[in-house]
DNA sequence: ATTATTTTTGAATCAATATTCATTAAAGAT
DNA sequence: ATCTTTAATGAATATTGATTCAAAAATAAT
């Protein structure tokens, strides 16, 4: 019997990340995204049941890879609560550091991914920001953080600026580099402008 | 001759900042917008060009009231830096305060309304940004604010965090005080977490 | 009350594209 | 070399929903 060659399925995969990144997702093709594949179009759904399949995994996988790193730097008992919030800020400009794309598709679909009502994708993303409350009220009662910072304003306060630096950075990867915007993310997020 | 009614095209954009919100731009049809203002399908387009225009329509508007109310605060040479971040921060939360959808749609249709080609939704927002990116210049001048900050990084930052809570906030008026965002997210900006 | 003018309507049209599936091609087994 | 099985293809189909437009209704003028 024929096998199948084995690596169109990630070449579908890395095509639409870049394909949506550039459309939207609504706007993005299954055509365009075979072609730039270099498969046909109903090979597409082949390997995927349809277009909404090709975000899930896309996000699945991504998920699954940030929350392996958060835990690394979650579960080591040696790090104090500051140098926690640094490692994770870095681990998430690591993740999507390779790939622009990649971050361009998280930042802008995340809501459209909720709404096509899949709620795993709520909840991934809420228990990421449990990690990051986890580490302000560890700081907290450690005497390092400001213990007058509301929590759930927190969780969403530090999330929102990082994902949309992540999109301008991904829009421009040239533009400033993700270095320079890491470490003023973690110098704001600990220090504030004063 | 016979004279309009006079606010069908305000119930239509009314009903359309619902519907965009609930259902997001894309899977928004024009028949629900129709429906929640009382009108027939066809009267949509009486009153607008398309179905894009009904979004542009809203962005301009919206736009519009923010660059009022920050010129506002700007020009207020009285204010101190510090006080100018603030009375900012207050002004984009009592914008959205009486009307969460239109949050909604703010926070999640900015990147198709860019996508859609109509560059002079980005320029509103650069300005925007250049606004919030003036004051921490001159807070640096000033010796208030602290001269390590990246101005490129800190002009998204801001608007990230405050982006997200809105979304946050708009999601679910009754969990969190709009108060209570945006004092804890001036504080958060002035002083850090530390 | 009739006419002229404009608004409003919503069913019919039209376009776009996701998805299917009959066909063809390739790989491995015999 | 032929056969069997599965992969790959892409043109045809089906669906969805934006947009149009001919007809109907409403208002104002005469």
């Amino acid at each position: 019997m024929r096998l199948k060659e084995g690596h169109k399925e990630k070449d579908i995969i890395e095509a639409a990340i870049k394909v949506f990144a550039e459309f939207g997702y609504h706007n993005a093709k299954i055509s365009t995204i075979a072609k730039k594949a270099n498969v046909a179009t109903g090979s597409v759904y082949v390997y995927y049941k349809n277009k909404e399949d090709i975000l899930f995994n896309i996000f699945d996988t991504l998920w699954q890879d940030l929350f392996e790193k958060l835990r690394i730097v979650s579960d080591n008992s040696a790090l104090l609560p500051d140098e926690k919030v640094e490692l994770m800020v870095d681990m998430v400009f690591e993740v999507f550091s390779g790939n622009p794309s990649l971050a361009v598709v998280f930042v802008n679909e995340q809501n459209n991914i909720i709404r096509l009502g899949e709620y795993r994708f709520n909840d991934y993303y809420e228990k990421f920001l449990d990690f990051a409350e986890a580490v302000l009220k560890e700081g907290i009662a450690k005497g390092v953080f400001r213990k007058e910072i509301d929590l759930n304003v927190f969780r969403s306060f530090i999330f929102g600026a990082i994902r949309y630096l992540l999109h301008v950075w991904a829009e421009d990867p040239k533009k400033i580099g993700i270095k320079k915007i890491s470490s003023t993310v973690k110098n704001l997020l600990l220090h504030g402008i004063m």
